[in-house]
DNA sequence: CCTAACTAGAACAGCGATGTACGAGATACA
DNA sequence: TGTATCTCGTACATCGCTGTTCTAGTTAGG
């Protein structure tokens, strides 16, 4: 089968189906792969449908090189965001939820915006390239996470009960985006941001208590 | 010159340079390039980057009638946006901006999220086709009125001062087309909409006047 | 230091989209 | 009813991107 001969490092992809974890490759490859998703990152960042071609040149890396990591533009495309999404998991995973609420989420908030910023654009990349499900499936963790303090909330009487949590957390998440936006056309400072932030969600949030 | 022949309604474009307003045509050939606007938005809206085949195939068009009407993609594009816009400003500019600022505000959110809804697809699209001092220019009317308004209301103390209000502005368009978002993918009823925008918009801009 | 793993670059095939050219047919409107 | 205007379909040239193949060279690491 001399179809299967592997250029590049094909041989990474040894493992038949899906789910190949990090093989046995040389240090020399598994930094390679590194470069080529932290590249993907910046040039999605620079240019939301950069080509490969672009991508590759980005990390330092020739084209064919990248394709012997990556078997095409959609495995690359989601590998990056499993990456970023993998980062993010370990610093939320450390922010503390306890305690109050509101305090809470705002701590929440404070560390996903700089996640969010830096991988809106790769985000939105992938809603082009992969099914609608799979972008779900990586984002659940983070998803319950915050939807389970919004539901706390609640039921604390810290946020309001008006409107459902789907809403919140949509409005969380479209505030985000539109900071990061706002940072990327140089129309606010990136110091800014948090507190501006907060400033919209919380009193949205906030359930009255005087009438 | 037998290049310059014009096939099609090349006859439209007579004028020589930009800005050639509706020309003397046909009412037949008015009734396409109506067809063609109409078929931009909803095509646009379904695939946000539909071929010009596809917009073609929606207006009930042949692809060289459309070349016809306009020179190219962009062109297309700036058209279908500019209709857009003016219709928009059509509804907007009936929007009693007087009285109290929080109930002028609410009245001009409800107007504008219709508008939104209709046309985010679209803008999406014009984002990547149009140069961003373009899209500026064609905004300015709407993007001035409610800026206006968010003015006012800050220097009679209706809404809050602590926040500069290009990001209030930020704020209502993230909020408005998050909302148009989620209408889309049919997690919004699109009778919530407008008091899900409210309900954020207003306890978040309004200043507090208790302590 | 030797071999297997890895990389680079050029070249190629395939696809889909854009924009143009042509020829013939349909339609408004005077 | 006649003619300029408009439309349609097909066909074509071009371009950029994707993914593959081949060859030759470089590097890691036992």
């Amino acid at each position: 089968m001399p179809t299967k001969k592997g250029t590049a490092s094909g041989g990474t992809r040894r493992t038949p189906a899906t789910g190949s974890r990090a093989a046995n490759q040389r240090a020399d490859a598994q930094r390679n792969r590194a470069k080529i998703l932290a590249g993907t990152v910046t040039a999605i960042s620079r240019n939301p449908d950069a080509s490969v071609a672009d991508i590759a040149a980005e990390a330092g890396v020739g084209r064919v090189t990248l394709y012997g990591h990556f078997q095409n533009r959609a495995e690359l495309i989601e590998a990056a965001l499993m990456d970023s999404l993998e980062r993010g998991e370990d610093v939320l995973s450390e922010v503390p939820l306890d305690g109050e609420a509101a305090a809470a989420f705002q701590r929440l908030v404070a560390s996903s915006w700089v996640l969010v910023d830096q991988s809106r654009a790769l985000l939105a990349a992938a809603q082009k390239e992969l099914p609608a499900a799979r972008i779900r499936e990586l984002h659940e963790n983070a998803e319950a996470r915050m939807r389970g303090l919004l539901l706390r909330g609640q039921r604390e009487g810290a946020f309001r009960v008006d409107l459902p949590v789907s809403w919140l957390l949509t409005t969380t998440h479209v505030v985000m985006n539109g900071a990061s936006e706002e940072v990327r056309i140089g129309r606010l400072d990136p110091e800014d941001a948090p507190r501006f932030i907060d400033a919209i969600l919380l009193p949205a949030f906030t359930q009255k208590r005087d009438r």
